[in-house]
Parts: structure tokens; C-alpha cells; sequence
DNA sequence: GTCTATATTAAGATAGAC
DNA sequence: GTCTATCTTAATATAGAC
């Protein structure tokens, strides 16, 4: 049975996809509609602005992100399960990564989105320091306040800005945008910290996702 | 003695200003002649466009990163120079901030700067090395492949990336935008790779960065 | 819900006088 | 070198018919 899909769903993959690819600057209404094969009065009569549209896809982000960080703080997770978790996440942010492309003029030009951003920032650092308080608790890693504190942080950014900075790296090439990438990178941040078996087992596992 | 400056230079110092303070498809030549009350026939009568505005700001970018990071293979750096170039490091990306800022948008309306990108990249992957070497013979740090190479990675991402990272989760604060906010975090990068006396005396100078 | 046609606005850039 | 006036283009968004 052929389902119908919505317009308005439509209206918001397609856009999704030409943000990704063209970045959302060059993306404007008609190319959208032009890409669906409607009228740019018909997307109009969907979303009031291009704006509206971006909101509901910072939306989606958001929700997705939500889910994916709620992590329990009393939770233990094994470094297969935190392989896992880095895999979902990094595949999350790439689905989205035109947000981060072009984040200052996006959020000038969209300024509700800024709190936005900040808060999933900052859950993005609760989430992290959960699992490092796991891996603390199972006596996998060892760490100081300080140096606790700086590795979340580095983790938080390096989610955020890996796959920019993959992709300005490895422009065009073919095994660019494989969240494999991301989860190996991560790996190397947190091998240092770790005993000397946990860090065996990470070495092992990083392999896996070595590209 | 009173020296008037060009007002080709003004352009350029105008521009950098503006683009950093608001992004750079925030500002129109417009803006630009208004904030330096010359008229906008006249800023096109220096520049044949805003691309050859921004064309010359990268080069200028350009010529001081290449500048710094023109390392010697053969010096040994102490901890304390090694706090001195990176804080000259940051602060040159920080006065060059609107590049990174909507990255993706400038590279696809400037499409001669991506290659310029990539290339000032790899330069800043191979300072880095030069350093974890000099560290290295040394006795200061000791790591096996694979880690150097994802360090190095690691350091150059950062460097790229903490001053966008930095003011969006300190959005408005007023110790936002500090190089040594920078310094301090790519220390505890280094930190666990190092030999404990090493780490140690890194830790104390530290704390000078801490803001 | 969808279309075509068009209004509105603003940006980058040029022409020609001084 | 600098000005004013204007051209050109293109993007967001609306009006009104079907």
C-alpha cells in the first residue's frame, strides 16, 4: 500500500537535506520547493517563514539529542555500550551538521535559537560527565576535578565540531562523514585516563572503528 | 605628527572589525562605508568586491599563522614557551574569528579559500608535531603512534574550534574571548601524555592560564 | 492544498560628476 | 580619491484564482 507522505514532512526532509549538503545560507525557498516539484506558494501556505522551518528542525535535533543524553546517573556503562552511545551520537550530529556549519550567522538571524544551542550544550557536558563518573565508579578511570572538568569539556566540543572539522579536512574524499571517525577520536581522548587494562580493551575496540 | 591612514587599510581593519563583531554575511559594504563615513562608490573604487575584502583579510590571516607556525624541526621548546606560542596562537585566531564562524557559507561564496583552508590546516597538524617531538626527545611526553597522531589531530581541532565553542557557552559573559581560557585547555590536553615531573610543572603553570 | 503572478526589500556593484 | 545616484539581481513573502 502507497502511502501519501504529508507535504509538510516532506517539506522538512527536503530541507534537512539541502541544508546538509549546500549549507543553509544557499539554500532558499524556491530551490526547496523547486527540489519537491511545488510551488513556493504551496510551501508558504505550510511554514510562515524559512525561519519556522529551521525552528522545526532545531526541534527534532533537540528532541533527539534529549533522548539520546538522558543518560541515569546511576547507570553502568561498559566501554562496548559507550562505543555504542559515541556511534548514535555522532550519527545524530551529522544528520543535523548544518546547524554547526554556520552557527554564528544561524543563530543571528534565528535569535531564539541561541539559548537553544547553550542548553543542549550544557546537557551535552551533563551527559559526559556521567558516563566518566561510571567508568570512575568501576574503577576504569581515575581522574582529578580539574582535569575531570577539562576532559568533559574537550569532549563536548569534540562532538560538537568533529565532523566540521573531518569534513574541511578530508573535503571530497570518500570516507569522509563516517561517525566511525568521530567514536575512534573520542576513544584517543579518554585511552589516557584509563588503567592500564581498560586502556588495553579501549586500544582493541578502537580498532573496530579505525577507518 | 598626525599620519593618515589609507583608506585602503581602513577598509580592511573596518571589515575585519564588523565581520568579527557580527559575521560576515551580516555585513554589507554598506554598513562598511557607513561605519567609516566614506561612500560605498568609494570603498568599491579599492576593492572591486567584498570577496577581494575578505580575500586579503585571509591572506593576512595566512601570512601570520604561517609566521608562527614556521617551527624549526630541530628546537627544543620548554613548557613555558610552549604557553607563549599558544596564547599568540589563540589570540591571532581570536582577532581572525569571523573565518571559522560560518565556515561552510564563506568557503562555498569564496570557493578559492578552501583549498587555502585545508593547506593553513595541515600546517597547524604539522607545527603540532613538531612540538610533541621536541617534547618528546626531551623526556617530557612518550607516546606511541598512533596516540600522536590522534593527539595531533586533536590539537589542531581545538585550536580551530575553541574560540566558537568558547563564546557560545559563554555567550555574553565578559571573561569570554580570553586566550587564556584557550592555553589552559590545551594544556590539560597534554597533561596525561606527560612524564610525571612534567605534568606536575605543567599543572603549576596552568593556574596562571585559569580565568 | 496547490497553483501562478507579483509585491517588497535589500544586497552587490557600476556610472559619471567633482 | 571621493561623491551621489542608480542599475541589477535575487531572496522572502503575499494575493488571489482554482
Amino acid at each position: 500500500m502507497v502511502v501519501k507522505v504529508k507535504t509538510r514532512d516532506r517539506i522538512l526532509t527536503t530541507s534537512l537535506a539541502l541544508f546538509n549538503e549546500l549549507g543553509e545560507p544557499n539554500v532558499t525557498t524556491l530551490l526547496i520547493s523547486d527540489e519537491m516539484d511545488i510551488s513556493p506558494g504551496n510551501l508558504y501556505y505550510h511554514f510562515r517563514s524559512k525561519s519556522d522551518i529551521i525552528g522545526e528542525l532545531f526541534g527534532q535535533y533537540t528532541a533527539e539529542m534529549d533522548d539520546l543524553l538522558a543518560i541515569p546517573p546511576d547507570v553502568e556503562v561498559s566501554l562496548d555500550q559507550l562505543g555504542f552511545f559515541l556511534h548514535l551520537l555522532f550519527e545524530t550530529l551529522e544528520r543535523y551538521r548544518f546547524l554547526y556549519h554556520d552557527l554564528v550567522n544561524i543563530m543571528s538571524r534565528y535569535p531564539d535559537l541561541k539559548n537553544r544551542f547553550r542548553k543542549i550544550l550544557s546537557r551535552k557536558g551533563k551527559g559526559f560527565r556521567s558516563l566518566c563518573d561510571s567508568l570512575t565508579r568501576q574503577r576504569l578511570m581515575s581522574l582529578d576535578q580539574s582535569s575531570l572538568d577539562a576532559l568533559c569539556e574537550q569532549l563536548t566540543l569534540t562532538v560538537c565540531y568533529w565532523e566540521s572539522f573531518d569534513s574541511l579536512k578530508e573535503l571530497g574524499n570518500r570516507n569522509a562523514m563516517d561517525p566511525a571517525r568521530g567514536v575512534y577520536q573520542v576513544f584517543y581522548l579518554l585511552m589516557p585516563h584509563l588503567t592500564e587494562s581498560a586502556a588495553g580493551e579501549l586500544t582493541v575496540l578502537a580498532q573496530e572503528y579505525r577507518r
